[in-house]
DNA sequence: GTCTAAACTTAGCCAAGGCTTACTTTGTGT
DNA sequence: ACACAAAGTAAGCCTTGGCTAAGTTTAGAC
């Protein structure tokens, strides 16, 4: 019964010690906790600065989904101490939530410049940030910013 | 009450059309979807490529999860179609299966090595690897490629 | 000033993906 | 040959993040 030799016969990498593998897995699992907490943060924050309010309805339309979705969310943003909220009313980030906000955007920026650098078209750029922007290590996103800094001397809108 | 001009105050760019910027998140949560499965066929995958079979203790401690979580999980692959496994043995899986699994460790491979290529440590890629091969689209994915082939004319390893 | 549409909330449903606890099966070691 | 540890399964719980349907509040039109 073959069990435990370390057999490479594909392309490249062999298996991960198992302990690291699973590190790598409870990392991504626990990105997936975060990243819609940060995701409407960040729209908020948005909205704020691009139309000076931000509102449910707003967000449900950008998140594409029921406005009973974003209420139920803002209950747990409120939850959570990043959203000032009064019913029926328009939303305010608290200072956490300002920070959580600026710290996304940030991000989000950074790796959609990058892919654009990299000669992605708008598009993919978009789509792709909006889903890579929470897996991305501080390293990488270091080696990416250095790759935009290079590529792209000069411009960016 | 300011409310439709297309104010653009901050670094860079406006916010998107609403009905692109709902697609955006559509597809990051479509890729949600499909991510885990994914992850576990692709895993199941490579045990049986380096270690001839894939048992469910062997997934759960690479997940980092419980047995029990693995055991429904497999329930669920063997619903869609991506094993065959009978009750107390090794899994197999089935055509379908094979397929995703060649597809996704072909794209996380891309991804790794892409992230290589940049400059990121082993650690850092791997995790960010394991993060990103969802979310990138087959344009980007093209691109790294074309990036990994620039850059390091040759090496791997 | 009132009435009505739009915005918002609440309640209750569902599926997914974790968990623990308890049980069954398998296969080894002696 | 059997007992017992390891592997696997089952049941039942919890939280998240969707949904719909029904009710409430707000504010703008007239």
């Amino acid at each position: 019964m073959p069990h435990k030799a370390p057999i490479r016969s594909k392309s490249g990498d062999a298996l991960p010690p198992v302990e690291q593998h699973a590190r790598q897995y409870a990392t991504v699992r626990q990105a997936h906790e975060t990243e819609l907490i940060e995701d409407y943060v960040e729209l908020i924050g948005d909205l704020l600065t691009h139309r000076g309010e931000a509102r449910a309805a707003d967000i449900a339309a950008r998140m594409g989904v029921s406005q009973a979705t974003v209420s139920k969310m803002i209950r747990r943003l409120n939850e959570l101490g990043l959203v000032n909220s009064r019913p029926y009313r328009s939303l305010f980030l608290t200072e956490a939530g300002e920070a959580m906000a600026a710290h996304s955007r940030e991000r989000h920026d950074i790796v959609l410049h990058f892919l654009r650098a990299l000669g992605a078209s708008d598009n993919a750029a978009r789509i792709d940030a909006e889903g890579m922007e929470h897996h991305v290590s501080d390293e990488t996103l270091d080696l990416m910013q250095r790759f935009i800094a290079t590529s792209a001397p000069t411009d960016k809108r």
